[in-house]
RNA sequence: GUGGCUAUGGUGUAACGGCAGCACAGGAGCUUGUGGAGCUCUUAGCAUGGGUUCAACUCCCAUUAGCCACCCCA
């Protein structure tokens, strides 16, 4: 017995004519931010699981912190001249008077657990990953939202140069690993010392061009002049030839760190191309920084960095660590990783096959059917259903789509009998099997397939 | 944060200062027992708010959002 209830089009068309009701305006998604529907979901969990495996086997454990800290944190961790704090936190006081942001990155988070949890009483180097949502006020365009996730690791505690090595690995292998082609661009800034001293250098040479640079460059050449070398004014590329090169001011040990760091690559065969002028825009980088690229031709494509890192040796002190504490890691943007591998692997969001579709007819094969999905389902059968239809038509359709092999048909009939009747798709061939035994039954014709 | 481009059903698109079409997708059905084809019917739209006009989806302004180039970054 159907017990559907009466379709409200009917009801609302004899229903007296009230006065237009006004439909509720829907509401917009807020800006920056993005829905994950369930067609990308098969990227993600693909890249989740390939960064979750990499993580684990390199003994690197999972972290979660809260998505929001004390402003202070970032302000102190990150720069309080960079950017992303000084114009892109989500910044707020709360009730209670407390002065909180959300996360604009993870590193911060992470360096504060590692001192709130005392980790430094942990045989060193602590190694941490995560998967989170990270938030930064951001003019949004296409690779940059609003919220965003990022899968990375940190290593915490230890500054051997094999570690760099590891992270820019890690990082390099997570995405050849989800299908993307990729390389590691990687340089060395210094310790803060040796970098003043270049940063002297720079500003010095760039004053004399001053004449040349335009209003973008001159604002860089006074608050952060190590960006004039990634400026992209035309001008610029001959200005940089001429610049001093950062290598050329390193101490004796970032430099025989970074040599080494290059020798871990070379023996990992990691690709990595030297670049001078890559500097990054968080205040805590010492030593080594790196990104990773995509490799294309299209170079809009190349230039969106999917992820970067690098070794931070200050910050943990900074934080109130209390003891020199080197460290290093690496984020990817997972959306940005995403986006290159739909166009690498563009069948992954294909539907998932299903083995077995049970369709049904009337109010007792429904009940039947219902029960039967379950004990499929329980002997790990994969197996389809809609069982809210009555058409045994628009079931077979759906049970086409889904790519089951064979269909489980319920009817009165059957019921009454004690049966089912498994017919094979492709052979469009059925037989009545015993109710009883409708796994046995699945189970002995997949095992020939 | 600065500058530019764009906005039509769920998706992709068309047209016009005078009733907004098409395709795909969705729903129902083509004798309440059988899918892949076909057919019928059907749901669903001018981003929002103002202005000009007899009349605006169309022209103008603002807002919002998306995209692009900057800034910066994952």
């Amino acid at each position: 017995m159907s017990m559907k209830p009466p379709s409200p089009k009917k009801s609302d068309v004899t229903a007296a004519p009230a006065p237009a009701k006004k439909a509720p305006a829907p509401l917009p998604i807020v800006r920056g931010m993005r829905d994950i529907l369930p067609a990308e979901w098969p990227y993600w969990r693909t890249l989740y699981r390939e960064a979750e495996r990499l993580a684990e086997d390199y003994g690197y454990e999972r972290i979660e912190t809260p998505v929001l800290e004390e402003t202070a944190l970032f302000v102190r961790g990150v720069g309080k001249q960079t950017d992303i704090v000084e114009k892109e936190m989500y910044s707020f006081d709360t009730a209670g008077g407390d002065h909180v942001s959300l996360r604009p990155e993870e590193t911060a988070s992470v360096i504060r657990a590692y001192i709130h949890h005392g980790m430094l009483n942990r045989p060193q180097p602590v190694k941490l990953w995560y998967w989170s949502p990270m938030f930064r006020h951001d003019r949004p365009q296409s690779g940059r939202y609003r919220e965003f996730w990022q899968f990375g690791c940190e290593c915490v505690g230890d500054d051997d140069p094999v570690l760099d090595a590891q992270m820019a690995f890690l990082a390099w292998k997570t995405l050849k690993n989800a299908g993307v082609d990729n390389v590691v661009q990687i340089n060395s800034i210094g310790t803060p010392e040796s970098r003043a001293n270049y940063k002297n250098a720079l500003v010095a040479y760039f004053r004399t061009k001053r004449h040349k640079l335009s209003e973008d460059d001159k604002k860089r050449l006074v608050k952060n002049p190590l960006r004039l070398l990634d400026s992209k004014e035309p001008e610029m590329q001959e200005l940089k030839a001429e610049a001093p090169q950062i290598v050329d001011w390193l101490d004796e040990d970032s430099k025989a760190h970074f040599m080494h760091v290059l020798e871990y690559l070379d023996e990992a065969g990691v690709p990595y191309q030297l670049d001078p002028y890559l500097v990054r825009g968080l205040d805590y980088y010492t030593k080594t920084v790196f990104e990773v690229a995509s490799v294309s031709e299209d170079p809009d494509v190349a230039k969106l960095a999917l992820g970067g890192g690098g070794r931070y040796d200050g910050l943990a002190e900074l934080l109130g660590s209390g003891r020199p504490t080197p460290a290093c890691g690496f984020a990817l943007g997972v959306e940005r990783v995403v986006t290159r591998m739909k166009e690498a692997v563009p069948d992954l969001g294909a539907l998932e096959k299903r083995d077995v579709f049970v369709a049904q007819l009337g109010e007792q094969g429904r009940r039947k059917a219902f029960a039967v999905f379950e004990e499929l389902r329980q002997s790990g059968i994969r197996a389809g259903e809609a069982l809210s239809k009555d058409a045994i038509k628009a079931q077979m359709e759906i049970a086409n789509k889904s790519g089951a092999k064979w269909a489980v048909i319920i009817g009165q009939k059957e019921v009454l009998d004690g049966t089912v009747i498994i017919r094979d798709m492709d052979a469009g061939t059925q037989e009545i099997v015993d109710a009883r035994k409708v796994v046995l039954e699945i189970k002995k014709k997949m095992g020939k397939e």
